[in-house]
DNA sequence: GGGGCACCTGAAA
DNA sequence: TTCCATTTCAGGTGCCCC
């Protein structure tokens, strides 16, 4: 397992956690008989409590996923997958078990001055808001089209759902769920394909405002973003609350959109509280430590962004469910996991987080470490067809590169999901950084062709490694901004710096020749020993690797809602 | 010991 | 282009090569 203090991360599953300590956890079991399936011990993501979700039949919905599940591939995978995890908790636990009163008491003591330590840092001078869309793809195409908005409606399609407005929600509909088990759990489901461009322009118009009450504000995803509004707060002499108000209404006026705000000294804790009163509510834990200690001792800690399903499990099993349990039990999580996880888990026992803005992105690098893309489509095992695919993905990532502002990587990685779901990628890094379908495209194709025979349901190609953008003297370069350096018109058109031009070895281009050409199975036996040598003539090495050895990581409600804080009606046009 | 690299898992929107 | 998505990032192991 990993623990990570993350980012982004919005709902986790959520209910009206918080200060009482009294969740308030809806489970309206309507006495489903048991008809002898195996759905009660069947565990879904989708049940788990999230905005929408009060009132929902979880029984229900676990029996239909279940009943909808049980016989795909998908659903062998995930057992595949979750017997894993249970594998690893059990060493987990053997581990603890060997543990020593001793060993124990050690580990206590020593996190008990890591904890001083920590308390010590307690900043609560800052004010964050954690501002979060409501049902936020869903809310722009009801505002698009209002007929929508009286029924029950997902956007996404048959194979998968992002998001769902909260009619839908209440007959368990949410992010993340096959279309196809929504119709079941919804028959009237009203499906919406997404229309990422208009969700873009919704979301400039809420950064622009989000901008005023901090230029330096960080938006996770399209939907929310973190301001620290301390500077505003003391320039006019309001408060974090106020100021979330206003934002709420600035951004419902300007885009007829609602959202949710979550105010605390920090943004761990602004994050979960944006959840709390959503949608159209806010939430705040005041900046006072026995407030936030408070807050954060009854919080499950699935709540927190950054602790999901797994991490959930495995802490679980030792007896951590609550935030003031990963305190209790401090020397426990020290001995078992790494120092940066057991650090996080003592972070977010404290109720402490990240208090100041992430450093501003250095000059010269490109603001990101990746860039991808991916297509899930019916099953192909020809190796023509395989080869296709990944020509047209080598063209589109080649564009996205181009439309980001002609960026080049090193890496290239192929992702390859078999028609079991199964999971492989395979990465080569070049000696130059490379942008063109056609110099994407030649290693894909090495890398693909040795793993053949496959049968896929999911190709994708990754650029990583990018070359650092040496802004021409003179020239102010804005770091936060992406840079838009012209696009080469062709290939030959290279930096316009200085710096030693890269050439990527010649043969690339024809891919057409790569494309076609019989399908000589490689020898199949073990993908995994083949060598790559000879990409191009330099004496670059080209590293190959097998599969990683399994290894195992040790360390391992609508406008009725109770609010702290309702728009005035007026505000939001009721 | 540390820097790259390849690969995997987990998490989030 | 449908039959469980797509995009991004971090942390961890294992290896190679200084
Ligand atoms: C969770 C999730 C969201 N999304 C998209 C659709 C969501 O509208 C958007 C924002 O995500 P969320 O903020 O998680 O969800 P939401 O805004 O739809 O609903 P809520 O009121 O609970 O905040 O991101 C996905 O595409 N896939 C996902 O798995
Ligand atoms: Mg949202």
């Amino acid at each position: 397992m990993t623990a990570r203090p993350p980012e982004a991360g919005s709902t986790g599953p959520a209910t009206s956690a918080g200060n009482g300590g009294c969740a308030q956890q809806q489970d309206a079991s309507t006495g489903v008989l048991s008809q002898g399936s195996k759905y009660r011990n069947y565990e879904t993501v989708f049940t788990n409590s999230k905005a929408g979700m009060t009132g929902v039949d979880r029984e229900h919905v676990k029996k239909v996923v279940y009943e909808m599940s049980k016989d795909s591939a998908h659903f062998i995978n995930e057992q595949r997958k979750q017997a894993q995890v249970d594998l690893r908790i059990h060493k987990l636990l053997q581990r603890a078990k060997g543990l020593t009163a001793q060993e124990l008491a050690a580990y206590t003591r020593a996190q008990d001055m890591k904890l001083a330590a920590l308390e010590a840092t307690r900043d609560l001078s800052r004010v964050w808001i954690h501002v979060d869309m409501d049902a936020f793809y869903a809310a722009v195409e009801e505002r698009d089209d209002p007929s929508l908005a009286s029924k029950p409606m997902a956007v996404g399609g048959v194979g998968m759902i992002t998001t769902a407005n909260y009619l839908a929600r209440k007959f368990g509909v949410r992010s993340a769920m096959p279309g196809f088990i929504a119709r079941k759990l919804c028959p009237e489901l009203v499906f919406v394909r997404p229309d990422f461009a208009k969700y873009k322009a919704a979301s400039d118009q809420t950064r622009a405002i989000f901008c005023e009450y901090d230029p330096e504000f960080e938006a996770g995803s399209m939907d929310e973003a973190y301001l620290d509004v301390t500077d505003y707060c003391h320039a006019h002499g309001i408060t974090g609350r106020a100021v979330a108000q206003e934002v709420r209404i600035r951004v419902h006026q300007e885009t007829r959109l609602t959202c949710s705000a979550g105010i605390a000294p920090n943004t761990m804790i602004a994050k979960v509280c944006s959840d709390i009163n959503k949608p159209n509510g806010q939430f705040e834990v005041p900046a006072d430590a026995d407030a936030v200690r408070k807050f954060v001792e009854p919080l499950p800690i699935r709540k927190v962004s950054g602790i999901g399903k797994v991490a959930e499990q495995t802490l679980k099993a030792l007896g951590v469910e609550l935030c003031s349990q990963l305190i209790e039990k401090r020397g426990l999580l020290a001995a078992l996991f790494s120092q940066i996880s057991s650090d996080f888990f003592m972070a977010v026992g404290l109720g402490l987080g990240r208090t100041l803005h992430h450093e501003p992105v250095k000059e010269g690098e490109v603001g990101r470490r990746g860039m991808s893309v991916e297509r899930t489509f019916r099953a192909i095992s020809s190796k023509a067809d395989l080869e296709a695919k990944c020509a047209e993905l080598a063209h589109k990532l080649a564009e996205e590169l181009a439309d980001g502002g002609g960026l080049k990587g090193k890496t290239i990685t192929l992702k390859l999901k078999t028609t079991k779901f199964e999971l492989r990628t395979r990465a080569i890094t070049l000696p130059v950084h490379v942008s063109s379908a056609e110099d994407i495209l030649a290693p894909a194709l090495r890398l693909l062709r040795v793993e053949l025979p496959l049968e896929l349901r999911l190709m994708g190609i990754r650029m990583s490694n990018f070359k650092e953008v040496r802004t021409p003297p003179g020239q102010k370069s804005i770091a936060d901004f992406v840079r838009k350096e012209a696009v080469p018109a062709q290939r030959s058109e290279q930096d316009a710096d200085a710096a030693p031009s890269e050439q990527p070895p010649a043969a690339s281009s024809h891919h057409e020749a790569d494309l076609q050409l019989n399908g000589g199975p490689a020898a199949d036996g073990c993908p995994l020993e083949l060598s790559l040598r000879d990409w191009g003539t330099a004496g670059e090495a080209v590293h190959t690797q097998g599969p990683a050895s399994q290894h195992i990581e040790l360390s391992l409600e609508d406008w009725q809602h109770a609010r702290d804080d309702p728009l005035p009606a007026d505000a939001v046009g009721m």
